[in-house]
DNA sequence: ACCTGAACACCGTTCAAGT
DNA sequence: ACCTGAACACCGTTCAAGT
């Protein structure tokens, strides 16, 4: 797509789209999807809100640059001598810390839109499930499972995140609140919420990401 | 917290509440999050943008709102003779048809901000859970892991759907491209995802969504 | 040749003015 | 008492004008 524009020959000190993308990464960080603007962006580049456009098509194109730059880092991991559960808990588990690092890139991130990082993600866990051998017809649909769940769990994450902010409250007192008000719902019509209120409200989102995991993987070997 | 807005007494022909939201599910489902404007809706109800905020508080609010009357009507299933496996998948798959038939319910879904009709789903397969009997330690974990599987899948949902409808394309269209550049890709590197491509251009949604959510119930089978 | 930044066509939201 | 719709403070994006 992009063939046309290599930049490299330039040696003027000017804009160049890595620097456009890292101060996006950095604006996105901190105060969110709205915290990107590219009034703000363009100050910080110290320029006019019009130059971003001769590196970047539009807002989504830029969103997903800031995507790519951050995962394809996360990615970066060496084939160490895991077995192939312990590998594909060890990238999820990476995509996990990235994606609360960065909440902004769960909603962004889609592994069938063509984003080339997440191809590298899907052949990572698709090589797991191969030496997991599951059988041919069953191997799409056991990695589509165990993607959907990885960027379900990092949407959801990116919700709470953005809520939290917004209500301008911290973690624990969300769950806090959360937790009373279940509590408090009536015992006939909600026996299960009330039960585990208590639980909720101490929940470890990383842990119950990794069981979500093996709890997967478990059914994978059941299956076999 | 909004107890004190009884609108019921009033007797003129005005603006309801559920007349706004309705109105707003329309927009959403043939323009998406970007086809619902405040001045798009007012003009569809007849009357000035202002006049919606004596109703709703704002627009994720009204979003908010829509997502409710959607996944309420999905939830009303009737408890029939069915095994908990069984009522899981139904009321997954339920979900599921929700979060195809009005794509942009996905982002917008979070059972953790509080939200009567989540905690609804979340008892409905939490019950599924305790017949399942789940050790009372690994009952939260396991419920979170099935509920950000469906939100997940219905979040990566609307983004394809997003993807899709700004290139003007079709499902079959952008899935054959796509299993096109996978194809291409170097073997060496990419043999799992070159290996699935075809694999991949025919694959069915809703029954790879149904595999994974069956991988979930085998995981916990083996738990136990 | 490259950058600038005013201008355009939109948003969500507010609130004085009407009826 | 309730609704209206102009006005405000923003957006993303474009493009004539500058250097």
């Amino acid at each position: 797509m992009s063939k046309s524009l290599n930049n490299r020959v330039r040696r003027t000190e000017s804009l160049s789209r890595e620097q456009i993308v890292d101060t996006a990464i950095h604006l996105l960080d901190s105060g969110g999807e709205d915290g990107l603007t590219f009034r703000t962006l363009s100050e910080r580049l110290a320029t006019g809100p019009g130059a971003i456009y001769a590196y970047i098509a539009n807002k989504h194109d830029l969103i997903a640059a800031a995507c790519e730059a951050v995962i394809s880092r996360t990615v970066e991991i060496k084939a160490r001598d895991l077995s192939p559960e312990e590998t594909v808990r060890t990238v999820a588990l990476a995509m996990f810390d990235a994606m609360d690092t960065h909440p902004w890139i769960g909603p962004a991130l889609t592994w069938s839109a063509g984003q080339l990082t997440m191809v590298r993600v899907l052949e990572l866990i698709g090589q797991q499930i191969v030496a997991l051998e599951v059988p041919i017809q069953a191997r799409w649909a056991t990695v589509s499972a165990l993607l959907n769940y990885i960027l379900g769990v990092g949407g959801q994450n990116a919700v709470n995140t953005k809520f939290a902010q917004k209500l301008g409250a911290n973690r624990e007192d969300l769950l806090a609140s959360l937790s009373t008000a279940w509590s408090a719902l009536p015992s006939d019509a909600y026996p299960f919420v009330r039960s585990i209120a208590s639980e909720m409200r101490m929940h470890d989102d990383r842990a119950d990401f990794l069981i979500g995991i093996d709890l997967i993987l478990a059914g994978i070997k059941n299956n076999n």
